[in-house]
RNA sequence: GGGCGGUUAGCUCAGUUGGUCAGAGCGUCUCGUUUACACCGAGAAGGUCACUGGUUCGAGCCCAGUACCGCCCACCA
């Protein structure tokens, strides 16, 4: 079927097969473009799926559509991943050097692109697949150079050099997103600082300040004590020195407010090159700076023995060493919140490092701007709080790492330091300030975060920042789908840029999905063992029911449990739907050739079954309609699922069924219910397509069609929405009701299931026709033969043992036993007696409402006629539900 | 330390303008006749909608607080 889309040209906003309407406004979606680097997971399944759903509605509305498919390199995810399997064939980064290292790396991705398209294709997506595009692509690239020589220009990117995140194990710089806050239970030290004679300069073996701290290990890169202005304790030691230990570095003791007095021991050692705090600290009071971790995390330019050593094997030694010289004053148990890397689970450290920021400040500003104002919808609602507190609590954004895999910055710099930036393809031709040639520039090794291309994805997969048709046509986008997750990783990055670089929001809806759990309600991960593939999945379930599955359990940004018993209810209603084909298909009077046009049939022909089944799926369209505009597409589901099976099966076919058998009704009559079956499944499948594209599809081909319809579903109109029938939605409704109460009564009373028993109805006035006409349907839907159809309950015959229906709306009935069974009535006196004390119930709880003054005067005239009206039915009820209990 | 979300039938969850809203699927218990479907059909049992107050004629639905659970953000050594 997928062939047979492509094949038709229908996935370009301007296939041949595509239709889009004249004049409509092009609906595109923005996907997050799946890593390169393994396989697809289910979270990946949903979001294609949600996607698809929104891009396949779109189309059937007539709208050019554009769903651009596309990879992202990630470049630190991917080097994870690269260098594991390196590692497993003995080589490294360092062995490959760069150059190997990144054909390598094509290699790799390479042959995982090919396995993430073949899963998207698989689950169905009606991506442009001739639009594929990659982060890694000479468009990106030329979008991520122009973009960041724009941001440079405008002062909004910078070169400084700051206290980074560094990840050992990465060996590159990470932003603070990428950092894990992970509490821990570590220990705090309390260490000695010997303070030196004022006159000798010598430290006194009796006079120290003590210090607490949780990496004993920085000790060798301290510059200063400091303790709190006011600390009594500590004002007489100001501006004393005391000297480090190891590095025999004599340092100020200072007065810092930043020092928390209760904390500790009051007074903390400084370290200005590997703490945050310090690092302020340092630059308020013109610290030195000592850098003593190198890439690995190991000590180095200490001079002292520990150099080389790991930053825990050092941390062990000087703990050693300090007991051995008596320093060390306590330990406790201290719980705390170390940063771990994203990627390596590392400790990441920060570190000194010159290196390019984005000002994210004035841009975050535009961000909340457009949410605020509404110019970009963030769906769920409640979201926007997180993304407010994100955007305004923002720090610069650190977009230099020290990878290999990925976009170069593109910054040149010149023997005396003068900064380059250039969005040539060839780099600069010479210093921008000093004029000095290319050949004498040398340009930043490190290359881009990889969020930062990602975050030009909207504009620069549209050919951004050439003015393309593409660009004109379909930015700003419609609708961005992703989940929660990465929010702020690339939502908030495609909205700063998307703004600054494009000066418009890049799309009006952000569309947030929950996360996929396992049963348990676990993250999914492969060290737990408990990923899905969703390519297993589809191979047991199949692709549509993978796809309803999905979306039928979502709420929007909410997380859901997913497991077996979700597939199995999502593949039962495809095989439903399919065997509710197989019978409409099969069930096709004679009088009507097997390649008949389709007709629309004559209102005259139309009997209230096939009024009603018109109506309930009118109901259906609406109600789809109503959960896509409000991306609720779990709603979508649950409408399709109630209607298709509960309504359309259950009711619908099998109430056609006796129009369908009877021979004696005019064969346009017969004509007219098969038309109607046939035109309700149609709008089923319609309306089911963009969610379970492929057995609809299927079921499309064998149904009849109109002659303005396309060959393939996927291009077919989206039905119209029309106004359910009240009237007889109320009048089937009763007849249901009748049939439900017919079956209770006869399994209550233990009357088999397969006997026929004479019925009498006595229903109200107003739906007395209705009752007559549809009495052969009653009587095979509720095994009742002979059904008499009479005036009034007073006609209704009762002999010894009869069973009592008694409704509501004042219908009455009463099933008569078999000869053989006059006791049925006695064994189903029980239900009748629970029914009254029920029917009681709620008189009572009516009487009460409209016995309250305040409710009749203050509720709306129409509730209050509505109580009144179910007062009156209830009322009814209860006196016949008596009488029938008292004969 | 802030913020957000959740708490509805044994399980998984719907319930968006407060007025038949107490629901669905699975599971459980009965029973299966009519050739679309046993991946099915019919019937049934099962919930003081976490708790406490408040607003209202009326509250799973709005407000306040409490208790658990989960998530996000957070440079206190």
């Amino acid at each position: 079927i997928a062939e047979r889309w492509a094949a038709a040209d229908v996935f370009a906003p301007d296939g041949a097969g595509a239709r889009p309407e004249a004049g409509a406004e092009p609906f595109t979606i923005i996907q997050p473009p799946p890593n390169v680097t393994g396989s697809l997971h289910l979270g990946h399944a949903q979001r294609a799926a949600v996607e698809d759903l929104m891009i396949r509605h779109a189309r059937m509305t007539g709208r050019p559509t554009l769903f651009l498919p596309g990879l992202d390199h990630a470049s630190i995810a991917a080097q994870v991943v690269l260098d594991r399997i390196l590692a497993g064939e003995g080589e490294s980064r360092a062995s490959l050097g760069r150059e190997r290292y990144l054909e390598r790396m094509a290699r790799f991705v390479e042959a995982t692109r090919d396995v993430i398209l073949g899963q998207e294709r698989h689950l169905g997506a009606s991506a442009d697949w001739s639009r594929l595009r990659f982060t890694m692509d000479d468009v990106s690239a030329k979008a991520v150079r122009v973009a960041f020589k724009t941001l440079y220009d405008r002062g909004l990117a910078y070169r400084t050099e700051a206290l980074v995140n560094w990840c050992p194990g990465c060996r590159t710089s990470v932003s603070d997103l990428e950092v894990i806050s992970t509490p821990e239970t570590g220990t705090l030290w309390s260490i000695r600082y010997h303070v030196l004679d004022e006159t000798s300069g010598e430290p006194l073996a009796d006079q120290t300040i003590t210090v607490a701290t949780t990496r004993p290990e920085t000790i060798l890169g301290d510059t200063a004590v400091a303790v709190h202005p006011e600390d009594e304790r500590y004002r007489a030691l100001l501006g004393r020195r005391v000297r480090i230990p190891f590095v025999e570095r004599d340092v100020p003791i200072i007065a810092d407010e930043v020092v928390d007095r209760a904390f500790g021991t009051g007074a903390v050692k400084i370290t200005p090159a590997h703490d945050h705090d310090d690092h302020e600290t340092g630059l308020r009071h013109g610290l030195a700076m000592p850098t003593i971790l190198d890439d690995a995390a190991a000590i180095a330019n200490t001079g002292t023995p520990y150099d080389a050593m790991d930053r825990y094997v050092a941390r062990r030694a000087i703990l050693a060493d300090l007991a051995a010289r008596g320093d060390v004053a306590g330990e406790t148990e201290h719980e705390m919140v170390l940063g771990r890397c994203q990627r390596s689970d590392d400790v990441v450290e920060p570190r000194l490092k010159t290196q390019w920021f984005i000002r994210t400040e004035p841009l975050a500003a535009k961000a909340l701007a457009a949410t605020r104002e509404g110019r970009t919808r963030i769906v769920p609602e409640h979201f926007e709080k997180t993304w407010e507190h994100w955007l305004t609590t923002i720090r610069d954004w650190n977009v230099s790492r020290q990878l290999w895999w990925g976009h170069r910055i593109p910054a040149w710099y010149c023997p005396d330091g003068h900064v380059t930036v250039s969005d040539a393809a060839g780099g600069p031709d010479a210093c921008a300030e000093c004029g000095r040639g290319a050949a004498e520039l040398r340009q930043d090794p490190d290359i881009f975060d990889t969020w930062f291309s990602s975050g030009l994805w909207p504009f620069s997969t549209l050919g951004w920042p050439d003015e393309t048709a593409d660009v004109r046509r379909f930015y700003p986008t419609s609708v961005m789908e992703t989940g929660y997750d990465i929010i702020f990783f690339w939502v908030a990055r495609m909205m700063m840029l998307g703004i600054e670089l494009t000066g418009i929001e890049p799309f009006h809806t952000v569309s947030l999905s929950g996360l996929i759990r396992d049963p348990l309600g676990q993250k999914m991960s492969k060290t737990k063992g408990n990923v899905v593939d969703p390519l297993a999945v589809m191979a047991e379930s199949g692709a549509d029911a993978l796809r309803f599955a999905l979306i039928h359990g979502a709420t929007p940004g909410h997380d859901q449990r997913f497991g077996p018993q979700k597939l199995e209810l999502a593949r039962n209603f495809a095989n439903k739907l399919w065997n509710a084909t197989r019978f409409v298909l099969g069930a096709r009077p004679g009088s009507i050739a097997a390649a008949a046009p389709r007709p629309e049939p004559a209102d005259v022909d139309l009997g209230p079954v096939e009024r009603w089944i018109r109506s309930r799926a009118a109901a259906a369209t609406a109600a789809v309609d109503r959960g896509l505009a409000d991306y609720q597409f779990g709603e979508v589901t649950r409408a399709l699922y109630e209607g298709i099976w509960s309504e359309f099966c259950d009711w619908g076919i099998e109430l056609a069924k006796v129009r369908l058998a009877d021979e004696s009704l005019p064969a346009a009559s017969r004509e007219a219910t098969w038309w109607t079956l046939v035109d309700a499944l149609d709008t089923y499948v319609r309306l089911l397509h963009p969610v379970m594209p492929f057995v609809t599809e299927a079921i499309w081909e064998a149904l009849p069609h109109r002659v303005d319809d396309p060959e393939l579903l996927i291009v077919a109109r989206w039905p119209r929405s029309h106004a359910p029938d009240a009237a007889i939605d109320r009048g089937i409704g009763e007849v249901i009701d009748t049939i439900v109460a017919l079956r209770n009564a006869r399994a209550t009373a233990d009357v088999p299931a397969g006997a026929w028993l004479e019925v009498h109805l006595a229903p109200p006035a107003a739906s007395r026709d209705l009752f007559g006409q549809l009495a052969p349907a009653i009587e095979r839907l509720a095994r009742a033969r002979p059904l008499r159809v009479t005036d009034s309950a007073a006609e209704l015959a009762r002999p010894a043992g009869a069973l009592d229906v008694v409704l509501p709306g004042g219908l009455e009935g009463s099933i008569l036993p078999a000869a053989a069974d006059v006791d049925a009535g006695a064994r189903d006196r029980a239900r009748l007696e629970k029914e009254l004390v029920e029917a009681e119930g709620h008189l009572d709880a009516a009487r009460a409402r409209l016995a309250n003054a305040s409710f009749t005067d203050k509720a709306p005239p129409a509730v209050v006629a509505g109580a009144r009206d179910r007062e009156r039915e209830l009322t009814a009820q209860v006196e016949r539900l008596r009488e029938r209990l008292a004969s």
